[in-house]
DNA sequence: AAATATATTTAGACTTATCTAAAAGTTAAT
DNA sequence: ATTAACTTTTAGATAAGTCTAAATATATTT
């Protein structure tokens, strides 16, 4: 059994390892889970002692299969939570997280395959992220990042790399959901804004809103 | 807020007043709670600073209306959770506690009453208990020990005074469930064991078994 | 009422997870 | 290739909650 500090390190170095594709180092943890650079350092070395993660000093770390094993459990539960949250008691998808943060830790060896198995087993949760399975397999849907699409190409946005409440309401606000369809009109070269149309309306959305968004290309 | 170490105490503390109407001392906190009587001191003499309740030294301790209070929301979370477990997961009676105990203390000032909504505000628990309302409001069945049920006398089973899982076994096998009618046939004054009848069968339990066992009396 | 048994509290230690401040290491820039 | 800037680690402290062992109260016998 692992403590709840212990569960999201691995899982915060399990998500940055596959958002951004860099080293993980102390800082970047830090940053995420909120805390100071000397108590990842700690908790790094006790990750080490159990072989949930290799790590060389001053030069971040790695999760071992073990330590990616009990993060994607923690990633499944959360997930499937949210799913609960947001389809059974009508929360929005920007309302749930920190109940999800707290739920997810806890302990039994059956309630979570129950609950996936009431909530008629989910493939993703409510911002678009797939849920793993019960031996910890995950769909890898094919995305592109809003940056990188060109002038004229269509897609569908497919999930958020940053799901903070504060991001939500701002897609909230435009009227943004998953699943809507995109088509990039034009791109400022100035700024990097981009010119958007959805089925509705057209909006221009910031360069930081863009790499915030994840598009299934339809061609 | 309150940590789940506190949480515990004064649910425990709560359950103690009303179940046994005694003096509630240290020794037998720490039985319920799985502790030593030296840390059960210490944490009274937080909760007693916090004005949770009172103590004087020796002489043990009371809730007070804020720590009542806290309590009642505690054993409110606990309750709903339990419905949940067995309603829509599927879980039986004797499964659903430890759960519950971790469930109880997710913090959020909206997810218990959105549950109470979504399962319907159940008034009872599966174990009979009954689940304080939003205000902490909750219903007292009048209800008579089995002990205390004379030779003839007819009632209800409607709670019980312990839900452990052994014990909670003990009735499957012995196929008792809540509401079942139970008619005291006789009482054996050796040892205290009563001979009674439910509707499909008869049996014979000992003192101990009944003394755990409250009835609503019918005429 | 003294002696014994039982219950409770205190003192001091331990664990987990965190922090600040200082030291040490790495990277980037001139 | 030094210096400066930044990052990471170490050292030492703190808080919550627990424990053991010893000391102190209270309760029960005789």
């Amino acid at each position: 059994m692992f403590s709840q500090a212990e569960e999201n390190y691995l899982k915060t170095i399990y998500t940055l390892q596959n958002r951004r594709k860099t080293v993980i180092n102390t800082n970047l943890i830090a940053d995420k889970i909120n805390t100071k650079a000397s108590s990842v350092t700690d908790m790094i070395k006790k990750l080490s002692a159990k072989e949930l993660l290799t790590y060389k000093k001053y030069k971040g770390v790695q999760l071992t299969e073990m330590g990616e094993k009990i993060a994607l459990k923690v990633i499944r539960k959360h997930r499937l939570w949210e799913h609960f949250l947001v389809k059974k008691l009508n929360y929005s998808w920007d309302e749930v997280h920190d109940i999800a943060e707290q739920l997810e830790h806890i302990k039994s060896d059956t309630l979570i395959d129950n609950l996936e198995s009431y909530l008629q087993f989910p493939k993703f949760d409510p911002h678009g992220d797939p849920i793993p399975d019960k031996d910890g397999k995950i769909i890898l849907t094919k995305t592109v990042n809003l940056l990188n699409i060109k002038v004229g190409q269509k897609g569908t946005l497919d999930s958020l790399k940053d799901s903070s409440d504060v991001f939500l309401k701002y897609l909230n606000k435009k009227r943004l959901a998953l699943r809507d369809q995109i088509k990039v009109i034009d791109i400022e070269p100035f700024d990097n804004s981009i010119h958007i149309e959805t089925k509705t309306h057209q909006l221009v959305i910031s360069k930081k809103v863009a790499d915030n968004l994840n598009i299934k290309i339809l061609r």
